[in-house]
DNA sequence: TTGATTTGACCCTT
DNA sequence: AAGGGTCAAATCAA
């Protein structure tokens, strides 16, 4: 009985080892495209697919990693580290500024980067999510220093993302976001509705190369409020230009793409490509298979535009 | 050991 | 009073 489930499991985990490989060899082909299809003019759209097809990869390189030495991604550490908590110190402190507890790192565990990240860079530090500010930090080698922001709603929801935000030294006007983590949280304050619509544009912005999904089904993806709110601030630079600036799978990567309300078999799927996406990584070998995997993430779009 | 990240107390603004 | 920013210190990863 126990064997049995081990033997599924081996081969289960023989299986989704031969995915994330395949992904890997994908994402490395879709690098190599992408270098090859962005005019070198457009150096801003240049640096965001590479960052976002490092991304991809380095995902994908940690899924490999994780699923070989046997660990489940992100499984939860272990907040109540034991240390009983003495409070000796407190009272002795009380008439300086600040109190320590000699515990109060306790719970503390920084996070290994098991999750996902995703850097963009924006105009305005808006996203559209509450944010609360946790800490500054002057970063060395750095011009400016970087905020720390996790969700309002990290204790009351339990919401994981925060996210990292600094000027950038190229462009003092721009920041660059770095979201960590996936809001869990329902924001109220959310509302797609109140997002600005979306402009008409060319059915596809990257060529998938897909056979199994029209233009027509691309159009409905990538001219979604979803993605054209997710693009809206790197837009903001050319908003007369319908044209995007970046790959829709940049977008379809974003974190805060969770944070729209999808339909709710789009939402799966969603959830579904998104998590592709993450379990990508590290590239070390180019091989044959970018249709395969981008196809398969279409394909489950199809799936969802069929129902 | 160093630099980055996170915590929690304190203070300010609304 | 509630919520958010600041800051020193704790903690962790490299």
């Amino acid at each position: 009985m126990e064997s049995l489930e081990q033997e599924n499991s081996s081969i289960d985990r023989k299986k989704l080892t031969g995915v994330l490989i395949q992904g890997q060899e994908s994402a490395t082909k879709l690098k190599i495209l992408l270098q090859e299809s962005f005019s070198s003019e457009d150096h801003a759209t240049n640096s965001m697919v590479g960052v976002t097809i490092e991304e991809i990869l380095g995902s994908f390189s940690r899924a490999l990693t994780i699923l070989n030495s046997g660990k489940a991604p992100g499984a939860p550490v272990d907040h109540q580290a034991t240390t009983p908590c003495s409070e000796e110190q407190e009272s002795q402190n009380s008439n300086k500024k600040r109190k320590i507890q000699s515990c109060r790192r306790a719970g503390y565990r920084r996070r290994a980067n098991l999750y996902s990240c995703t850097r963009i860079l924006s105009k305005t530090m808006e996203d559209g999510r509450t944010w609360r500010k946790y800490g500054q930090k002057d970063i060395f080698n750095s011009k400016y220093p970087r905020s720390y922001f996790r969700c309002t709603h990290k204790y009351d929801q339990e919401c994981q993302a925060t996210r990292q935000v600094q000027q950038s030294e190229d462009d003092p006007s721009t920041y660059v976001i770095t979201y960590m983590g996936e809001h869990t949280c329902k924001d109220p304050t959310i509302s797609p509705h109140l997002l600005p619509p979306s402009p008409p544009r060319p059915s596809s912005i990257i060529s998938f190369g897909s056979e199994t999904t029209t233009d027509d089904q691309k159009e409905i993806l990538f001219n979604s409020p979803c993605f054209s709110a997710l693009k809206q601030e790197i837009d903001e630079e050319a908003p007369s230009n319908p044209t995007p600036r970046s790959s829709s799978l940049e977008f379809l990567m974003s974190p805060d793409l969770e944070a729209f309300e999808w339909p709710a078999p789009m939402a799966e799927y969603m959830g579904i490509a998104l998590d592709r996406c993450d379990a990508m990584s590290d590239m070390h070998s180019s091989n044959s298979c970018l249709d395969m995997e981008i196809n398969t993430i279409l394909f489950e779009f199809d799936d969802v535009l069929s129902v």
